[in-house]
DNA sequence: CTGAAAGCGCTTACAG
DNA sequence: CTGAAAGCGCTTACAG
């Protein structure tokens, strides 16, 4: 007792300061109820005047609480886009095994949104503790959440956010100013009055993205405001159909000679790389989204002019973590958390992946 | 025992079916000798059958051993580069509290070599048990890192690196590459002929660090790849003598009229910034490093071109975490560690700092 | 509404 | 060289 020299107050030391015993304190912090007024308001009072800080370590071992949050999220192979976030993901699995949660992955297929449905259908019968959901079908997630609102499940939404919705977080970028960064990158080596190639991906029933229109409204807004005077032509490209994609683009440069930049604003612009490289245009600045492999390989093979990327390891990494510390500590997470917008130059992108957390 | 559904298998387990007690396994998991050949080989080969492996929370609770780690770094006002160091450094110890870490801070005037030199033989006298070092005066970290070697206490350095130490790990950036990185930034819109000021602080005694010379060196290294043909002008600049800059300055201007580029190897090139704005040389392409609250202001009002960061959080974070990690759960991290070289422009930097981590 | 007691998985004296 | 027992700070039935 005299040469107590506890620096931190435990639960027994409250208990004794306000004379009663742990469980009643352990009632009292967890706010479980059966406790009378009294001893209510002396426990607080202690609390609040030593300032308590419960052992997060102690409490987990003691408790042998388990937590699974599921992430809702695109199927990848790897080097795409969606690997680099599971990866995150995975980072803030292994941290959290300390606290007894698992992760698991619901996938679905980012080109068919009936694939989405389907998750969803599945996920309804599912027992979890939270959620990572990746917004690409936004129509269909708001819904959804309203079911999980009921349910009283806590979700954090990455990719673009859906304010609407009582999410507990949101984490990616402004796609709006990462459409601006795109258009300075291009613009900033262009004559103001060079054509530009917007590359889109056409595919069964996508209307686009909200973050592609997001990105897209940024990028004119900031050509209209730097007196860009050149016209922008759409390429409609294919995933998987390089001869189609081919033809597509020689008609356009043939019928716009003054075509010097061009642009897409998803992942995919390995393939307008592709196009370029394999007709030797030099002269074509071409500027895209996210270091996945692909688009790496054309970055350093000096095809692709800069790549804009938004940390996908950090956005999984994050929106766990704070499913986490709220779950487990009862700690909020801001609301909206916009990603750093990152830019990849030949020279710079040696190191991109290097600190991936 | 029949349903026992024990999905990890811990020590008790162990000891059960090495046919020994628990004290013996712990014993044998911590190298702590004092155990038969036997009983040794038969309770390793258990834990490598089972892939043993321990309940960090369990542990840290139990043993209540704390550990205490430095920070040796300069000393900062509010918005300096090493502001941001040491906020890395803050996040990772919160986190580290579970793990009972603490970390003390001891800074040094980095202007001011022997102020380093008084704060080792502080270091000298004081107990810890690891440490996260600023490699500024690197020619006296080396045999003080002699002396931490024959105390077996492992140190993590942070800056620039220096290989022949024998430390835990290393976190910062290539500074060459750094250097090929700003060249690139400035040369993109210059004139191959054009002239180049390179602003360079001078200070009571100090030769230049490392950093300083390896990115000057990278810098270099691109212009001649890339057949720059216009000459660098050096101007010798006071951390807080404006006048005195402006002076020395016009004159260079004066002398040169073809200069159409400016750049710092360090993190005062708002000095530069506030000169250029001051006489409206608005033509002047201005690239430094680090987004330092004075540096950002200027690339925000559009005076600096672009800086070059090498998020200083993200290295004291690491830097202790590694060193937690290792003291903890004995993992080593890799040796060295070279953060991604950011590139922010006026459009981007708006979210730089959102993912301090 | 309340408290005594066991237990989470590991470590640490202590006695042999 | 070995093991029984207490304890880290908290939670959880359980009995009152």
């Amino acid at each position: 007792m005299s040469d107590n020299e506890h620096t931190t107050v435990r639960i027994v030391d409250i208990a004794r300061m306000a004379g009663v015993s742990v469980a009643t304190v352990d009632r009292v912090i967890h706010n479980r109820g059966k406790v009378s007024e009294e001893n209510l308001a002396r426990i607080n009072e202690v609390l609040r005047r030593v300032d308590y800080r419960p052992n997060l370590i102690a409490r987990s071992l003691a408790s042998g609480r388990r937590y699974t949050l599921c992430a809702v999220m695109p199927r990848f192979d790897p080097g795409e886009y969606w690997a680099d976030f599971e990866a995150g993901i995975a980072r803030a699995e292994a941290e959290a095994v300390r606290y007894n949660v698992t992760v698991r992955r619901f996938c679905f297929d980012q080109y068919d949104r009936s694939s989405f449905e389907s998750l969803l259908e599945t996920l309804r019968r599912e027992e979890f503790d939270g959620a990572v959901i990746a917004t690409l079908f936004a129509e269909m997630v708001e819904p959804f959440t309203r079911e999980l609102d009921a349910r009283g499940v806590p979700y954090v939404f990455v990719d673009s956010d859906i304010p609407a919705c009582n999410r507990l977080a949101y984490f990616g970028t402004s796609s709006f100013d990462a459409g601006a960064v795109a258009a300075r990158l291009l613009f900033d080596r262009l004559d103001p009055g060079a054509d530009i190639v917007v590359g889109r991906i056409v595919h069964r029933g996508d209307a686009g993205s909200n973050q592609w229109r997001n990105r897209e409204a940024g990028f004119r807004s900031y050509l209209e405001a730097h007196a860009f005077r050149g016209r922008l032509h759409y390429a409609a490209l294919r995933l998987d159909d390089e001869a189609c994609n081919g033809r597509v683009l020689d008609e356009m440069f043939r019928e716009n000679p003054s075509i010097a930049g061009a642009v897409t604003f998803n992942s995919t612009c390995y393939i307008l790389a592709g196009y370029l490289a394999a007709r030797r245009r030099d002269g074509v600045r071409l500027v895209g989204y996210d270091v996945i492999r692909r688009n790496g390989e054309m970055l350093s093979a000096g095809v692709v002019t800069a790549l804009v990327a938004q940390r996908p390891e950090a956005q999984g990494y994050r929106a766990v973590m704070a499913l986490c510390e709220w779950l487990v500590e009862g700690r909020a997470p801001s609301k909206v958390n916009n990603m750093p917008i990152d830019i990849l130059l030949k020279e710079n992108i040696p190191y991109y992946k290097n600190n991936i957390i």
